[in-house]
DNA sequence: TATTGTTATACTCTATAACTATA
DNA sequence: TATAGTTATAGAGTATAACAATA
């Protein structure tokens, strides 16, 4: 019988190849898309309403000046604004605008569209493998 | 019941976040390291013997000029080497060198390494259920 | 003409260092 | 002093367009 960390070795050099490869198919549901991932996914989290910039570089694991980067250029695009917080002079209050709301449903349909059709093509107990599994990647990913 | 593209849009959804989640997974694994994934993905090729530029390209998904500063990068590293290919003038083959062979071998261990501390920490029901979906998200990613 | 590869250029995403303004 | 945010700069990774050399 193997012991957990075998078992967790071997699984951990089947995940790595996967890993490398889920990036391709990321890059693949986001080509030709108005939003870039990263973009869709700080629209995704002003949805809810405003956030700082400092809240949000932490929420995405990125530093601030990076942040900094994005929201100016979701600004540009009309996606969100910038306002001023009413308790503290320093902070930035960013908030969706009806454009950025616009363009997180179309973009967000788009990936969701991309990813049916993959899994369409699976069998029905291949997709169920598929759903058993993302909440334990979801774990993982979110543990550290 | 539910159909199959229910199902599907269904199990999208969720994924669509996981998969973003997975980058930031992704990002963690290749901090502090001397090579990055793609690099270690490109060394990866290498290992069987020597590959054309162009050849590089397709099989990672890339352009043939981003392809060229990738191997111009790990050129400068010293991890492989530009060679004539004596049948085609025209041809650069690309060939990894020692050095080359331990980045990739050291890579893959931290890499795997890494993975497999994350999978170690879950019950052996859930590593169970990673390594059921492996397959399935391999297939999924190859597919187009 | 088609293919192989490079160079030039530009955009996104990321980081660190240095700075301003406010707490 | 510490915190919120920006600017300046740099590097990796990507793309397209234009080019040289060879087939």
């Amino acid at each position: 019988m193997r012991s957990p960390s075998q078992e967790s070795r071997e699984v951990a050099q089947e995940f790595s190849l996967v890993l490398r490869d889920m990036v391709l198919l990321l890059r693949r549901v986001s080509a030709d898309q108005a939003v870039s991932a990263q973009q869709l996914a700080i629209l995704g989290s002003l949805e809810r309403g405003p956030r700082r910039v400092t809240s949000l570089a932490r929420e995405h694991g990125v530093r601030t000046p990076t942040m900094t980067a994005h929201v100016s250029r979701l600004e540009e695009a009309g996606a969100l604004s910038r306002g001023g917080d009413a308790d503290d002079a320093r902070a930035v209050a960013v908030e969706l605008t009806a454009h950025g709301a616009e363009l997180l449903r179309v973009g967000r349909a788009a990936r969701v569209a991309y990813l049916s059709e993959c899994l369409e093509a699976l069998t029905s107990r291949e997709r169920a493998a598929v759903a058993a599994a993302l909440p334990v990647l979801a774990k993982i990913c979110a543990d550290r």
